[in-house]
DNA sequence: GCTATATCGTTTCATCTGAAACCAGTTGGA
DNA sequence: TCCAACTGGTTTCAGATGAAACGATATAGC
């Protein structure tokens, strides 16, 4: 009869050290700037690339589209994203940062580089590479059951 | 000015990853035995261990002790497991696996780490234990944001 | 061109989650 | 032996989530 043990049981031990990462992450950002989660990897995103729709932004932060839309309004509310039309589509917009938004981002980065360093305290750049590795790995391998 | 790209940022890929193999072994348990994940946790720590109180699988699990009471009530429902009085003291109960719910377990088991090994096949035993090492560091450095 | 179908984004709704209030039972101190 | 404070567990409530329905625009096939 085959046994388990949970605490061996590695999707189980992912899923306690990704939430734990989560919940202090989300604390953190709440804390400091007021952003949700799904609103910060909207501005992370649109920092990096402006000029996106909303669709592209849920490819790029694999997030659904009811969540981009609605983190989307609450950034445009708070004056950190802008919409601008997008000529070839009238359906959707091109979303930018504006100064305000920017400024936040400059402000918000190194937090959150801060952050990772504190939890990845003590692993070495070989360990890093090594972790983010199988982390593309199984992504990928746990992807096919994803409908996403 | 700090650049940051989420697809780097170790946080945002551990979420992911986690959150792909959630969805993976909650849509199966679901599909092949009608279990979320927090009902299939309680039964492997029951199995290992009969006689447990709530209040002892919510440290089993880290789970909310909310989320133990509706997952212990669903499998008691269920005829999963019952519920033995605790001598010691009234206000909890002991939980056991009844004979069904055993029969369940010596199903479910196969299947979890059958499951495990599609997700981290081609991992060889050392990076599966160099993996499992660094998800005990990072949940210990991020336990202590974590007010559980 | 015109209609059928597909797509972008929002809204609705049903579900899940955990914090806080709650009830029942327990414990410690006067 | 009381009663105040505490603990195990359930219920309530408020917020978050995503599937499905929706409105508006785009596109393809005729």
């Amino acid at each position: 009869m085959a046994t388990l043990k949970l605490d061996d049981f590695l999707p189980y031990r992912l899923s306690i050290a990704s939430n734990r990462v989560s919940a202090a992450i989300a604390s953190a950002y709440q804390a400091l700037f007021g952003l949700k989660i799904s609103e910060w990897r909207l501005v992370a995103v649109i920092a990096e690339g402006p000029g996106m729709t909303q669709q592209a932004l849920g490819l790029a932060t694999r997030m659904d589209k009811v969540t981009v839309s609605r983190a989307a309004a609450a950034l445009v509310e708070r004056g950190l994203v802008a919409r601008q039309p997008n000529p070839g589509d009238q359906r959707s917009h091109m979303l930018a940062l504006t100064a305000t938004g920017q400024a936040l981002y400059d402000d918000v980065a190194p937090k959150a580089l801060e952050l990772e360093a504190r939890v990845f305290a003590g692993f070495s750049p070989a360990e890093i590479k090594a972790f983010r590795a199988m982390l593309d790995r199984i992504e990928a391998s746990a992807a096919p059951f994803d409908p996403e």
